[in-house]
DNA sequence: ATGCATGAGAC
DNA sequence: TCTCATGCATA
């Protein structure tokens, strides 16, 4: 644990109202738990429907395999080996397909539930456990699919740990352990009024990836700060790559949308 | 449960 | 600057 400088920025993000009375901001901690399970891989196969099953180190990147979110829950299992190079048939341990995730979640969730341990908890028994701590937003986001796939591959083994530990662990007392708060200037929460949402949303559609400029004219028309009309439109993005889009429930729906229109998007 | 935010790493 | 993993703060 490195830590000198709460504010060590930098950026020159110039805010206004960056740092904001935080009560006790003397005690600097911050806990780096540095989960080197670095990128890698695009979509796997199962979603896309193409063959495709390694988590294959490719050294161009490409970020348009979003368009196709999956919902499959075909009674058939895509069985698609592209080589016979290994046995493909280990239910674990391999890149799990997206249908073995929502499964997965979906039992990991009622039996944690059943055991009577709320999303926070598990949070923190992963820290005690496994030395990664999560926090009760990231458990949740698992549950609900609303990870990237390539996170929720990341998550499930761990998760999966817990539940056996915490299951079989009959009367065993998971050792609570407390981490310390942070002390950390975090700028406050702009809350959006949902007229605002609403153009913002408009010109996502039209443009997922506006330029600066466009960000600047956009914030100034909206009377709202740059940076955070930035940080919308990543967010925004995020959303768009997430397993479980927003609205629409696991089913087989794979909406069109043009979400790879970059390159070319000016309006005005 | 989710919106806005941070920060490290990839281009 | 963007992506990506992650979370504080909030509805």
């Amino acid at each position: 644990m490195q830590q000198g400088s709460p504010f060590r920025n930098p950026q020159k993000l110039l805010q206004s109202e960056y740092l904001q009375g935080v009560p006790g901001n003397g005690h600097p901690l911050g806990h780096h738990w540095v989960t080197s399970l670095s990128d890698g891989g695009p979509w796997p196969s199962a979603l896309t429907g193409g063959p495709l099953e390694q988590p294959d180190v490719k050294p161009g990147r490409e970020d348009l395999q979003l368009g196709a979110i999956i919902h499959h829950r075909s009674p058939h299992v895509s069985h698609h080996s592209p080589h016979a190079n290994h046995p493909s048939d280990h239910s674990d341990e391999e890149t799990p397909t997206s249908d073995e995730l929502e499964q997965f979640a979906k039992q990991f969730k009622q039996r944690r539930i059943k055991l009577g341990f709320t999303q926070a908890d598990v949070g923190l028994a992963l820290g005690t456990l496994y030395g990664n701590v999560f926090s009760q937003t990231t458990i949740c986001r698992f549950e609900a699919l609303q990870l990237s796939f390539k996170n929720m591959c990341k998550l499930k083994p761990l998760l999966n740990k817990w539940l056996e530990e915490a299951d079989s662990s009959t009367g065993s007392p998971t050792s609570i352990d407390k981490i310390a708060a942070q002390g950390r200037k975090r700028k406050k929460r702009t809350s959006i009024e949902v007229s605002v949402k609403g153009v913002l949303e408009t010109h996502f559609l039209k443009c997922p990836k506006p330029a600066a400029q466009e960000i600047s004219s956009l914030a100034d028309s909206l009377q709202l700060e740059k940076e955070v009309v930035r940080v919308w439109f990543c967010n925004r993005r995020q959303k768009e790559k997430r397993m479980t889009p927003p609205g629409e429930q696991p089913q087989h729906e794979v909406y069109p949308h043009g979400v790879k229109t970059d390159t070319a998007c000016h309006d005005l």
